[in-house]
DNA sequence: TGTAGCCTCACTGAATTCCGTGATTTTTAG
DNA sequence: CTAAAAATCACGGAATTCAGTGAGGCTACA
């Protein structure tokens, strides 16, 4: 069996102390290294043949999103789960959007972090449970934002505004006059508090506004 | 144990079917009504006393997505799971975002439908793997968009606008003529196609491209 | 029955964006 | 080193947006 070489980053020895603990027991792995912030592990990279980082995300220096970002772009062939807190959705985004291979909580147990390890090694990714569900609640989180209630009308031209229509092409499109459509726009800026149209489209998009009907 | 009442929606009887054994043969269920659209949905929940609805997100007149909508209005204490082919993000997304109990692939197996049915008549959600692996597909799926690409500055200046600054503020901001912004601006509508900033910011938001970095 | 919200329309003027065109300097990558 | 891409700046004019103000008709609801 081709044996494994893998970086473990996080600023806690504790931590570290037992995620070495947990990984040097298994027989697939060879070595573990270890790093205390994300600079670290790119020079270790350099020094050795690595087949897996593991790393916390908040870290101080380089935390790990940058790391996950570089490592990406210099090491694409080494695989990398984080580790997270799951304090905030935004950071859960990024780590999906920024294609780790793997996503674990701090809290997860011996035997889920040794999944992740197999998983991933294997050539797969690896999302927590926990993860996932996270991830789904962020779809929830949003509604927050529905509370400016704009009329039907003005919906309607707010999406044709987002479609990258005129006043007067929208007014031809819904057949009134330019000015009732200008007034709308008003009407929109003020109930949404933008200060252009760009705003209240962003603010539509990020609040779902155009996904409803 | 108390029983509980279900709808089965779909336009293909044969679906039906098997959805009716697999239901009838569960203890806890008393009986089960059928609907081939939405609005007969509707009808069945004004007539009896339902506790669960199991529907087809494809069916004629009153899709699901539009049965979820007024079903939520209407009888928020009714649960609801729904049923796709997964064929595309954008439906998975309205379903989450709508708050259905559940949601299951059609091509689910038996023992996952009741799953699905104990726990959201018990009061929890329940989404099968396969939607929730389709789910964060979607967040890689949008890379696509990606291609075309922003200079650091365009970026920067497209960012600004989306904050709703005027070229004459990111000037200002930027230490840079507002000749220099609007070529910018105009640099960008040319990259993204957009026609408005407003266009372009919504490109960007859509993209992902504010998430980087 | 009134009042509140919505939809409609109009006019003005200042501010801003959009379009076209051209050019210089700096940075990046092969 | 050199070509390409990026960043910088400029000018002019047409089109559009934004801001302020006023107003009439309609509907829903208390």
């Amino acid at each position: 069996m081709k044996k494994i070489n893998i970086i473990i980053a996080d600023d806690h020895l504790m931590f570290l102390e037992g995620l070495n603990t947990i990984l040097t027991e298994m027989d697939e792995v060879e070595n573990v290294h270890i790093a205390t912030e994300g600079k670290q592990v790119l020079r270790l990279l350099e020094q050795f043949n690595i087949n897996l980082v593991i790393s916390d995300i908040n870290m101080p220096k380089m935390d790990g999103i940058a790391l996950l970002t570089e490592l990406k772009k210099k090491h694409p062939d080494t695989g990398i789960i984080m580790l997270s807190m799951l304090d905030n959705h935004r950071t859960i985004y990024k780590v999906i959007q920024k294609k780790a291979d793997g996503f674990v909580p701090k809290f997860t147990n011996k035997e889920e972090l040794q999944k992740a390890v197999r998983t991933v090694i294997g050539g797969e990714q690896y999302f927590s449970e926990a993860i996932k569900k996270r991830y789904m609640e962020s779809v929830f989180e949003r509604d927050k934002f529905k509370n400016i209630e704009l009329s039907k009308r003005e919906k309607e031209v707010l999406y044709h505004l987002s479609e990258e229509l005129t006043s007067k092409e929208i007014s031809e499109k819904l057949f009134i006059s330019i000015n009732t459509v200008e007034t709308h726009r008003k009407n929109i800026l003020l109930k949404t508090g933008a200060k252009t149209t760009t705003g209240a489209v962003k603010y539509a998009i990020e609040s779902g506004l155009f996904d409803e009907d």
